[in-house]
DNA sequence: ATGTTAACTATCTGGTTAGTACGTTAGCGC
DNA sequence: GCGCTAACGTACTAACCAGATAGTTAACAT
């Protein structure tokens, strides 16, 4: 018998139920596409791309399968838009980034413990799409990271960060400081003794990264 | 049609091919169980526990499902098991283990360039068994952390490394710098322009990972 | 009011898969 | 040589699931 294979109860987006016996709603494509991506989300980010059940998204989103293939063409094509409008949709407006204060990577660590779902969806992405050619909106996530790599090399040629460490690298480690505990939550409890979810971890580490932050910052400056 | 999903070309296991037209081999439970637990690494590390198929893996191995469920009992089990056998196999020897020499995660990334199995296999444990009470093989892993945590407690009393530094944090960090970019491809590409096999990435990643150790060491020192 | 099409639904299909029932045999102790 | 058990093999099942087929109906333009 198969065993539908348990899943992460910390993961899980909730058993789909059709939000409440249908009186048939006004047919409307707008919002019906937007049901659909939500949905999508939850259950790609709880189960990724194979684990996630087409079925269970179309119920979630309160239509039925075909209006998902009718959207997107195939359960391939609607995670690829799903990381589309999560890029484009909740990423900071770029006026807004802090990118060069001591306080940048604390910052930074709070807006991805309110992002565990597009953690996810990333770790998703880097295991079971890591061969396509193409990286899902390629051009707009390297606009971004370009900006973000000139604003760092901007700051050190103002001396604020040192100049010996290459500007893609470090925004490649801050990266990695913010996100990597959200990614590997039991590696955390492991070493930390606290879930990543815990407020007084979230508080710990925005001290330690303040003060690694200050570590990194010429003290001339 | 049930397409059978993609798989990432980078991370796939090729095709399983029976190990040559048998001759009935003879008994030997050992090298069944080795067989079977070398091939599910490869699996699993490729496509997770719920990616990887048991009957590819039976195949792999040059034996058949049933001794799968004989040694391992479950699929679940044998990703534990899997999981323990690289655990406790494939660690470096406690003694020679650099914990806080300035070149330090330079030394780490490097051999976690050789590990992107293991890396893949710890984010299949976050994204598929974040619920698990139980981490497997707990007392091990967190045994070999605190010697880690202590290790770099110790160099802070020598003043070696600033000790406003919290040490469970700066192992977590350390980790983080090291595993980041072999766990997440696509956006180590993304900001760096290579891919985090390159042989450039992993010296540019080196001389930054030197330096950032130099930054956090202390000069006095 | 009528035709057209976008939006929507119900049901089927062909292929896949974890786990099992049940049978066979090698090798060891005596 | 004999019996016992660990090791191994075959074939099956019950369920699952992505995608397709074949429709129906609402809304809008003319």
């Amino acid at each position: 018998m198969t065993q539908p294979v348990e899943i992460p109860a910390e993961a899980v987006a909730d058993e789909p139920t059709a939000p409440a016996a249908r009186p048939p709603r006004p047919r409307n494509a707008e919002r019906t596409r937007a049901r659909i991506l939500a949905a999508a989300l939850r259950d790609f980010s709880a189960r990724g791309i194979n684990g996630a059940r087409v079925d269970a998204i179309a119920l979630r989103a309160g239509t039925n399968k075909r209006m998902l293939y009718y959207y997107f063409g195939s359960k391939d094509g609607l995670f690829r838009a799903v990381l589309r409008h999560r890029l484009t949709e909740q990423a900071p407006p770029a006026a807004q980034r802090d990118r060069t204060s001591a306080g940048r990577i604390a910052n930074l660590q709070d807006r991805m413990a309110d992002s565990r779902d597009y953690v996810r969806l990333l770790m998703w992405e880097a295991l079971e799409r890591s061969d396509r050619a193409a990286i899902e909106n390629e051009d707009l996530r390297r606009a971004a990271f370009d900006d973000w790599v000139a604003a760092i090399e901007t700051a050190q040629r103002d001396g604020t960060i040192p100049a010996d460490l290459d500007a893609r690298q470090l925004v490649l480690s801050e990266l990695a400081l913010a996100i990597f505990p959200f990614a590997f939550p039991q590696l955390t409890r492991l070493v930390t003794d606290r879930s990543p979810s815990d407020p007084a971890f979230k508080a710990e580490r925005r001290t330690f990264l303040e003060r690694l932050g200050a570590h990194l910052t010429h003290r001339e400056a």
